[in-house]
DNA sequence: GTACAAATTTGTAATGAGTACAAAATTATA
DNA sequence: TATAATTTTGTACTCATTACAAATTTGTAC
């Protein structure tokens, strides 16, 4: 992994993807929001403030800097996916109830060999699944 | 975890959901198919030899059952989940070029805490990407 | 067995995320 | 400036999923 930067134009170059006006303002939300947002949940915030934005370039941009390598894409499928920029590995916390994601220290794992005879493994994704601090202090 | 069964029918009652056509045969296609399919996928399996089977069927069904605990839904959202019976406990590979989802060895975890204060863990889930031994040799 | 109540299934319509694609706009290059 | 390449936009479309009410099936009381 290349290293991390703060300034999303920078973060975005280091991966080879020219900065943008919009590249750099998608870019620039994921670094300052924890909350793992969806493209649309992007679109949605960005939007009021950049009027011409489309869902297009979102979903364009968000798939291109994951591929990149300059952001992660969480879950299984290309559909609802959540999009997360982090400086450092960590894993993840799901909530059952209100269906928040957040960041948590990555376990240490075993050094077994993991898959299937013959394949390459890439990353380790964990999620935790329970209640989040907030959900399980109202029960 | 309630002790599994490869009976479709008994392993609903042991969870509390009463046995019908409808949720013996989509228990029953998830026990035999190591695929983790998607609700339309089941849906799509199942209806040529159910003719009058519908969609709300399999995704009610399927949630009912997820939500009872007789199987795994895999996946960040509600939308685009992916269904998994496992007798046993298991890690998944993703593979990044086909997208098939296989069962691997679960690794050892270690003690640490692993959430923020006050979070409550359910359950732990570790997915590998990288490329399935299909994939990885045909490069 | 019949009548009624409860649970389950079905089918249709609506929702909404995501994608395809061609036109428009912007940026780079000669 | 002119031209080419890239990026963005907007519309139309697809398709998984959900809502909901009608229809069917199952269970229970008589």
């Amino acid at each position: 992994m290349k290293t991390a930067s703060q300034d999303p134009s920078a973060h975005l170059t280091l991966h080879g993807i020219k900065p943008s006006v919009q590249r750099t303002a998608i870019l620039g939300y994921l670094m300052s929001h924890k909350t793992h947002p969806t493209a649309d949940e992007i679109y949605r915030a960005l939007q009021p403030n950049m009027p011409t934005l489309s869902r297009s370039t979102v979903y364009n941009t968000l798939w291109r800097m994951a591929e990149a390598g300059a952001i992660d894409a969480l879950g299984i499928d290309r559909t609802n996916a959540r999009f997360d920029y982090s400086s450092h590995p960590h894993a993840h916390l799901l909530c059952n109830r209100c269906g928040a994601i957040i960041d948590t220290a990555l376990p240490q794992l075993d050094t077994a060999p993991p898959g299937p005879e013959g394949s390459i493994i890439d990353s380790v994704t964990v999620t935790y699944h329970g209640l989040c601090p907030t959900c399980a202090s109202d029960n």
